[in-house]
DNA sequence: CGAAATCTTGAGTATAATCAAAAACGGTGG
DNA sequence: CCACCGTTTTTGATTATACTCAAGATTTCG
């Protein structure tokens, strides 16, 4: 149990600083884990949840299907993210979450949530952190959605990716586990899948990245960080990235 | 003074249930009130200020450069909203904010702030949640401006800013004041400036809407949400919007 | 009234979408 | 282990959307 719960102290303690009893206080917080397939909806843009998920593990991203049936990937999430925790108080879900992977997730009541949040004020912060930086990264995937060209809107999506996954301990040298179709990086980044795979080529051929089967190698992170004009300022992290 | 605050008051309570005790609390605050030209950053990215600011009067927006130089807006933000409420927990800004008009802006110290959360949780709630809504906002733009179309992603953003007015008293009849340029229609929805003019013709000749000389009128609501794809469920609000 | 800003129009170009089909890959069962 | 199926990736050709550049009209404000 304390196992899978590490990934979640992991998480609030590479966007806050947390002291070891706040960290236990989390981590003994009463959970129901639950193993999830992959492609499976956790909740539904309108559902009224009453409890929130820690990513324990796999990919998960929240979504929104349009009027016209297109599917935006909003934000994706991996190990230690709560990606439904504004549902505390934002009672009706605007998005839509579901796993990309097969999951393990970790729901917590709201109650359990509040209580401690009432009874800890630094873990209210963390928390409430935690969904600030959450909004950090919407806000900079206005910007990358906007204004960046084709290439760097991609760049920008694998620099984060990869910073992200690294702050948990998903990156090995260079290296990760990236378990999206170029379909999902076309909802992400507003491209079709077919621009998506031109894109990928142009920046496999500047020798930038490799992305084949499923693993990100970041061969040329100095430039691909310049392509994607990646400023980590946003991801708020307290933690060291040797590479940055 | 508590003119000037009323908005804040009417603005929090347009997303969040507080009593009338509460509501003069947080009118109560120690606020210097400044005024600022148009056109002036209040904060800047990479700024770790001290304190946060509610918009008294007057529009501003939240923007980043990115390195080929090209702006884009990432929020807007009018009467009542604390546009860097989260700098609270997230000391270094990733956005920068400026002012579209001239404002009358109040600044609350963070220790203020913390002070009040500290010691009335039920504030620190309402607050935590206008950051969500901030974040719910910031979604809702990344859906926009990846998968709807041109004169779609025009109308959504009308919409948008006619409901948020409407909220916090700023509409009268079905008209209300809107001091954007088409330039920085263009900022915010990532066009060009050539395209906001050509995407309004088509949104006027079909009769939804008339903006002229920061006026926006919507003449059709109706036809111009369904165009817009508009579910206003992502702004969460607790107060009653008659045309909705 | 005049200067500056903003809006509008036109023409040419670039980026990215769409459509369609072929190649490669991954997992499964025989 | 290999043949097969569905999924994913890749390619090509065509089309559409939106950008750029440039100039003229209009509005705003001092």
């Amino acid at each position: 149990m304390d196992d899978q719960k590490d990934v979640l102290v992991r998480r609030v303690r590479s966007i806050a600083t947390i002291s070891d009893e706040e960290a236990a206080a989390i981590a003994n917080l009463p959970t129901q884990v639950v193993d999830m397939a992959a492609d499976m909806d956790i909740v539904r843009e309108h559902d009224r949840p009453s409890r929130s998920c820690v990513i324990l593990e796999g990919f998960v991203y929240s979504y929104k299907i349009t009027g016209e049936g297109k599917r935006q990937i909003v934000s994706i999430f991996v190990a230690g993210d709560q990606p439904d925790l504004q549902s505390l108080h934002l009672k009706t879900m605007d998005v839509s979450l579901g796993t990309m992977t097969p999951c393990k997730l970790g729901f917590i009541k709201h109650e359990v949530l509040e209580d401690l949040c009432d009874s800890n004020p630094r873990i209210a912060k963390a928390l409430w952190r935690a969904t600030l930086v959450d909004a950090a990264v919407a806000r900079e995937w206005v910007v990358n959605t906007g204004q960046r060209s084709g290439p760097g809107r991609m760049a920008h999506l694998l620099c984060e990716l990869f910073v992200r996954l690294k702050a948990v301990g998903l990156v090995e040298g260079m290296s990760c586990h990236v378990p999206m179709t170029q379909a999902e990086f076309g909802d992400a980044l507003g491209f079709s899948t077919v621009h998506v795979n031109r894109t990928l080529q142009e920046l496999r051929g500047k020798g930038l990245v490799k992305l084949a089967g499923n693993r990100l190698d970041v061969l040329d992170w100095r430039k691909l960080a310049e392509v994607a004009d990646f400023d980590p300022t946003y991801l708020h992290l307290t933690v060291e990235i040797p590479f940055l």
